[in-house]
RNA sequence: GGCCAGGUGGCAGAGUGGUUAUGCAGCGGACUGCAAAUCCGCGUACGCCGGUUCAAUUCCGACCCUGGCCUCCA
């Protein structure tokens, strides 16, 4: 297995630094609204990567957390005069349902910061014990000066990073550029209590806790977004680091790229923000799975209609097949194609993958031996589980439709084929091309087969 | 300004020092009552300028563009 890592810049082999056994850890969500397209790309790359992962390593531990204390979440609360609670676990819920309908696998773990306060405090103890950090008005603050290595994963050094000169200035601040691990509450917001009093924990230091209490003080595989790498994980190495005298954070780090909608970033003002919620109310979930996968992980993807067509139109052709090869029982023992397993080990080449999917459809569709289908079948089926993809039958494919839509039902449609089948059985094309048409006019494709005439949602 | 990614055929998107993925769209053919699906075939792309080399889209250098980060952000 080969990763990029981002630390180093280069792709280097895979080795867990326990043999058979992966720890991995990725920055799950802000729970204080809907998750956007955006927020699923990380969750479908690092969960191929997990089942990847777990095709060749008997033990992987997979820990994606879920931040329940931020400011935003504050004010999503107190907009809406519930308890903070009432905001995450609603979202958390949401998200959760989401990536599952994109296909994605729970993680091993799902820690909560809510539910790791003790472990903070206590990296924070011991941070400001070995002299990392301070404690000064209520707050608690990472000294990054006492940090040699202090921007080495996002390549930048301390007067870069002054260049910037966008940091917060405080009175309390040793130095600009620290960053804080604790922040005191007022009375009306959210806190709880520490040898600091009353308060809350920085952005940072939650992932570093969790991380810790999860896997321990150096885990293999660390992922998020591109835009984390700098200040979240450059202040998640300082704090782990630090906090374990020294000893490496993550051996490997990954960045997925951003995600684009019509060329521009997502944001508010623009209006371009695409809710997952929302677009899998008229998409497939697995459509937009394979849009998140049509590209490298490292590349950015551009969210078009064109692009979301296209994903529709891969999967009528893989799925396709499968519909040909419904009677064939998979080979036993049979799994993916070694050329498959090899794209996804290389850094995750999720796009030369796919080509192997089409080799592989292309080869079922022109096979007239029985046995050589029955290879490709299960071939398909167990390459396609690796990338989370081709799970469901065929005509549940097919059929899938726009929820609440005027579409006519399978029954309706069914009636009408069976009109159609006696057109034709009379030879009456003229009959038979109309009711064609009729259907096709209300979303509906009808092809003639061998084995008689078959219907799908048109895309 | 600093740091980091990119610029590939009509579009999307991999990859490689020489045999030019894959998908969609397009064109021709087979099959079909006609279609659709499928199959067969076609179109010879790698920002620009130099350099290295027998040979560069692929390596090196300059240049021009595009995007991201440097502040919460996947």
């Amino acid at each position: 297995m080969q990763i990029h890592n981002t630390f180093t810049g280069r792709k280097e082999p895979f080795q867990p630094l326990v043999p058979n056994r992966v720890t991995m850890y990725v920055c799950g969500p802000t729970v204080y609204s809907y998750a956007h397209i955006g927020n699923a790309r990380p969750a479908v790359v690092f969960d191929v990567l997990a089942r990847v992962l777990r095709r060749r390593y008997p033990e992987v531990v997979y820990v994606r957390n879920i931040t329940d204390i931020d400011d935003k979440i504050n004010a999503a609360a107190a907009k809406e005069g519930v308890d903070i609670r009432v905001i995450t676990d609603r979202y958390a819920a949401i998200y959760h349902e989401d990536m599952a309908a994109l296909g994605v696998l729970d993680p091993d773990h799902v820690p909560r910061v809510t539910e790791h306060l003790p472990q903070i405090v206590s990296m924070n103890q011991r941070l400001i014990d070995s002299g990392h950090a301070y404690a000064a008005e209520g707050h608690v603050l990472f000294h990054t000066l006492s940090f040699a290595d202090y921007g080495k994963l996002s390549g930048r050094d301390e007067q870069a990073l002054m260049a910037g000169a966008r940091v917060e200035v405080a009175p309390y601040k040793r130095h600009a550029g620290d960053f804080v691990l604790w922040k005191p509450s007022t009375p009306e917001q959210p806190g709880w209590d520490s040898p600091w009093g009353r308060g809350r924990p920085g952005w940072h230091i939650e992932c570093s806790a969790m991380a810790e209490a999860l896997l321990g003080e150096t885990i293999d595989i660390h992922g998020g977004g591109h835009d984390l790498i700098f200040p979240h994980h450059e202040n998640e190495i300082a704090q782990s680091t630090c906090a374990h005298g020294g000893k490496p954070f993550a051996r490997y780090w990954m960045h997925n790229g951003f995600l684009n909608v019509d060329s521009e970033k997502m944001s508010k003002s623009i209006g371009n923000v695409l809710l997952v919620h929302e677009l899998l109310k008229t998409l497939p979930g697995e459509a937009i799975r394979l849009v998140l996968l049509t590209g490298h992980y490292r590349q950015p993807i551009d969210w078009t209609e064109e692009t979301v067509a296209e994903a529709r139109k891969k999967l009528d052709r893989l799925y396709g097949t499968l519909r040909e090869l419904a009677d064939v029982v998979p080979a036993p023992g049979v799994g993916a194609p070694q050329a498959f397993v090899e794209a996804l080990e290389d850094d995750l080449n999720t796009p030369m993958a796919l080509a192997e999917l089409f080799a592989l459809s292309h080869a079922a569709n022109k096979s007239t031996d029985a046995a050589e289908k029955a290879r490709i079948k299960a071939q398909l089926l167990d390459a396609g589980a690796l990338m989370g993809l081709l799970q469901q039958e065929p005509a549940a494919w097919f059929g899938w439709s726009v929820q609440g839509s005027e579409q006519l039902t399978p029954e309706a449609i069914e009636a009408l084929l069976a009109q159609r089948a006696e057109a034709r059985r009379n030879r009456d094309w003229a009959g038979s091309d109309r009711i064609r048409d009729e259907l096709k006019a209300q979303g509906v494709l009808v092809e003639d087969g061998k084995d008689g005439q078959r219907w799908r949602y048109a895309s």
